[in-house]
DNA sequence: TTGTAAGCGTTATCAC
DNA sequence: GTGATAACGCTTACAA
């Protein structure tokens, strides 16, 4: 549609083009009095500079693509994505986000668009820690520079910011061994590997404590495929019922297989945390609200957005040089309990 | 940072710019043997084409501008996100999201940026009714097509998709009334208008059953600051309980207010539902979920978005022309009662 | 202080 | 079938 140009202010003002590209940049070069018909003149007219051709001029533009890897509509993720779009308003870019949605094609196409839009930096959550490991090495050598949010592959040259998933799974298993619920099921996603630290940490946590490690306890389901991974829940808790080897805890890896685990125990009628104790590699702000509130390994989701995106600009502004080291940061969490661990306040009721 | 170009596959193929470009786009006149050459050597030296250079080039950039006006951690926003999102992978477009966090002029300067950046036509939340009618209707008749969703001012000429407001503030109302709580306090955005149509529905029920309408019983809050937002209801329903006028039941107008409103309820140590009933304008996935499971009207988030987002596509492909007339779709909301409102178990337990 | 002209990476028109 | 060349809107030496 219809776009007046700096052309176009230049015939209705009888000046040359670098004229007003000066003038509408504030160049010393400019008189004072050109500047100010300038500026009117485009004020006036309702002038708006055209980034694509701008960008395509000074070779950057301004914007950051943020893939991440699942819906909107999970908070924790919302909550990282508030921290980033806080970030980024300070530092002025603009954010352009894609979704992977758990797939990793998808994951390399969005990489492609992302690329291809001209974006300075991007910032990711990778579908698993292993997903296009080499193409994410090759773009921060040939394109721009990446942050590695949530998850990632310790093999990836880049900077990355996470939680202390180890620390935070070993102290959710404790709490559950200490409230006396030694059946654990540990529900997982099934493109995580078997070094994952939430693994690792829950394994350690067992393994300190004299508990055998039973693998008919360790579930792992499509993060794909929510009905995928409704199915297979609902089917491994009900097998070990069956089985008479039912769980009395769970601990959900992330954040929505846990908010789903509540919703299949509630309608399996199985009551939380009597029957089975839940608790979550989750967020505070809906964990909270949940029904029964739900004990959590709380993650700074927020935090590790802004810091992301911090972090990320500071790469951006090296200018294609490589930092001295790549950081790994590893944010602290800390565990919340409320009442889908408190076997307290059910005996009391 | 270095990005291999049409220039270059040129050059080592020996051949020319429009001939690379021509290969790439599959052109008839191209002949087979050279799209393969130019193709595997694409292919082999990770070509990937400057979208900036296409857009400025062809005048359109098949990007759409989403300017919401609230936080990502907002469910009821989330579910519409996702909704767009799965339309916009549908259609082929990328989607830029910008947030006016409940404020008129930041609401303004996405707008430019938005245009600056070439978005093919723009979905938008408005911060209110009327905010920036003017600017939107010179925008869609300069620049791009706008599709309103949410909330929107009759007066804007363009197309605009949300629900039956008017429908579902009297349905929750008049539930409130059904089950005996007269004394409603309705917590509504201090930047709706006294046309809002939730205002409009809530009077047509107090009317309809002969309840009198109570000037006390409004409280218009801030959307902008959360922590204004808390102060204004946690003084309201203060002051009314010392007037020894504290209200029976609460009506959100929005899902913000409702949930943060139980969280203030339950500070103040106010019983829900038995001392004060609560229904709000939400959305089903998290209203579930809350403690105490929140009656809501529900809107069809996901549907809103999806369909938004198709519709503004259809303006987008009449190439600035006008449609022979832009429609105003109202989704229907259903009414979901849960134990907010639900004074019956209460009393059995 | 202002103007000229080249160029960013594409596409498209027209010639060969 | 392939190749020059201009143009999209902007910035930036360099010239005047």
């Amino acid at each position: 549609m219809s776009n007046i140009t700096i052309k176009d202010i230049a015939k209705a003002l009888n000046l040359s083009v670098s004229t007003i590209s000066k003038a509408l940049n504030n160049s010393y070069e400019i008189g004072d009095e050109t500047k100010q018909r300038v500026n009117d003149y485009a004020k006036a007219n309702n002038y708006k500079p055209n980034r694509l051709a701008k960008s395509l001029k000074i070779g950057h533009t301004n914007s950051i693509g943020v893939l991440v890897c699942s819906y909107f509509s999970s908070t924790f993720l919302a909550q990282i994505l508030d921290g980033i779009q806080k970030a980024s308003l300070e530092t002025g870019h603009d954010i352009i986000i894609m979704q992977s949605f758990e797939n990793v094609d998808n994951e390399k196409a969005c990489l492609d668009a992302l690329i291809s839009k001209g974006v300075d930096g991007i910032l990711m959550a990778p579908v698993s820690e292993t997903s296009n490991s080499e193409y994410l090495n090759y773009i921060t050598q040939n394109h721009c520079p990446i942050v590695l949010f949530d998850r990632f592959n310790p093999a990836i040259e880049t900077t990355k910011i996470g939680v202390n998933e180890y620390k935070g799974a070993f102290e959710a298993t404790q709490h559950l061994i200490n409230i006396n619920r030694k059946r654990i099921l540990f529900i997982t996603g099934d493109k995580f590997g078997e070094n994952n630290q939430r693994i690792l940490g829950f394994k350690k946590a067992l393994k300190n404590l004299d508990i055998p490690f039973n693998q008919r306890y360790m579930v792992y389901c499509s993060l794909e495929d929510t009905e995928a991974m409704d199915a297979k829940i609902c089917q491994s808790i009900q097998q070990l019922t069956e089985a008479n080897i039912r769980p009395n805890a769970i601990f959900g890896a992330t954040d929505v297989i846990t908010t789903r685990t509540l919703g299949i125990l509630a309608n399996l009628k199985i009551k939380v945390p009597e029957d089975i104790a839940v608790i979550g590699f989750a967020n505070t702000d809906i964990a909270f609200s949940l029904n029964p509130s739900l004990s959590t390994i709380r993650q700074p989701a927020r935090d590790i957005g802004y810091l992301a995106l911090n972090k990320l600009v500071e790469l951006i502004d090296l200018h294609g040089k490589k930092p001295a080291q790549y950081e790994t940061i590893l944010l602290e969490t800390t565990i919340q309990l409320r009442n889908s661990t408190n076997l307290e306040t059910v005996q009391q009721a």
